[in-house]
DNA sequence: CGTGATTTTGAGTAGCATCAAGGCCTGTGG
DNA sequence: CCACAGGCCTTGATGCTACTCAAAATCACG
């Protein structure tokens, strides 16, 4: 797991002074602009806000950041799907912590299968938000089509096929747009010869990949 | 928990008649357009989808509908943070669905502590979607300064006041907005004297409760 | 074939992004 | 103590994107 260093995490001015090993449920304190946590870092163990407001964000694959969530005392930060977290975290004010270290992942198949299961729903929440809050109307719906490729397509050698069963006032709602914005960037979408459109409830993905590039931002 | 009556959940051609009391696992057959779950409804068990696809919908107190999700086969579909549903569930294309009947959330305190605490999670951060796709720029910032009032204020009689540690662009990139506009739709709450900005980084919300219906879109 | 629902297309507008400049606050060095 | 530099924040002008309103086209179904 990441452990934040010294220089970043020092021992809360009431604490004790902390040992080499310090006890779990030690206060620690962060500096405006220290990193709690990193994307990418494993981790293990939990931590709780005491004092002060965590920033929690991600970068999108085009280079632009999205603030997943703000941290603020009693929030409880660091549990990812798998062993590593998905956010960055940095303090945007001087902050306390208590850490955790809670038998979670290890323990209890059951349990943990479902856990897992809502936490990865949260990880594709997170990037659900980050598309409404970044992406064109176009890029969305090339968003919103590459997922239901990936959900219900079917490989046609390099071409992606399948129905889309929802009328497009439930795409519209879902993507944050109007039916009629939907329905142009469908039209956008097919003269640029990116997909086609067998009926109103049938398309055809001509290049998956470009899709998934502009799902991310990435043109 | 709202089981789906007769009317709009039938057994699957292929699969047995149901008995009165049907076994757990059987596969079920809804048609399009049924509701396998409703808003509010108590929930037990979960669905997992065999075929077809559903629409995860719920609805703002504004009357506007948000999309929160499609299910698809392979999903899981209906749990809660508490005992009840947060969503509307209905079949966008004819569907079946095998119900699960897990001892979830009767049993393991621990464990059953941190899932609702995700599960909440994702209940905020469906909200924080809807949002997003829905909202004008000054009726987001009004629901972060809410969201910031109900975590960090200070009751000063009607009023409530905070810090608001974080830069604008932390704010901008969290409400899917610029700096700009995050700063003009400051100015805005404070011309409409809904807010007082004491200093760039110390707030006042003179009317919480105004904020508050223009997060959910109700003006 | 006709009727209503859904989808597409079109014209005009509102709202937010972009680009640009100016103000405020903080810290630093003379 | 003052002057200056660099962030951060606010304000202004302009353009583009997506919404709104409206109508035509297509689809679904009796």
């Amino acid at each position: 797991m990441y452990i934040a260093s010294p220089a970043r995490l020092k021992a809360h001015p009431v604490a004790a002074v902390p040992h080499s090993k310090p006890p779990a449920r030690l206060p620690y304190c962060l500096q405006t602009g220290a990193n709690l946590f990193r994307e990418g870092d494993a981790c293990s163990g939990l931590f709780e806000v005491v004092s002060g407001v965590f920033r929690l964000s991600r970068l999108t694959r085009g280079g632009r950041r999205y603030v997943v969530s703000f941290g603020f005392p009693g929030d409880i930060l660091g549990y990812g799907p798998d062993h590593y977290h998905i956010s960055d975290c940095e303090a945007v004010s001087d902050a306390r912590v208590i850490r955790h270290r809670p038998r979670l992942l290890q323990d209890n198949g059951a349990h943990q299968a479902l856990l897992k299961g809502v936490l990865r729903q949260v990880e594709s929440m997170q990037d659900h938000c980050m598309m409404l809050a970044r992406n064109s109307a176009r890029d969305r719906v090339a968003a919103f089509l590459s997922l239901v490729g990936d959900r219900l397509g079917v490989r046609q050698g390099k071409y992606v096929e399948f129905e889309l069963p929802m009328p497009r006032a439930d795409i519209a709602d879902y993507l944050g747009l109007t039916t009629e914005t939907v329905s142009r960037s469908l039209t956008e979408l097919r003269n640029a010869k990116l997909i086609a459109i067998e009926n109103v409830h049938h398309v055809i993905l001509l290049h998956p990949q470009q899709l998934d590039a502009m799902a991310e931002g990435e043109v």
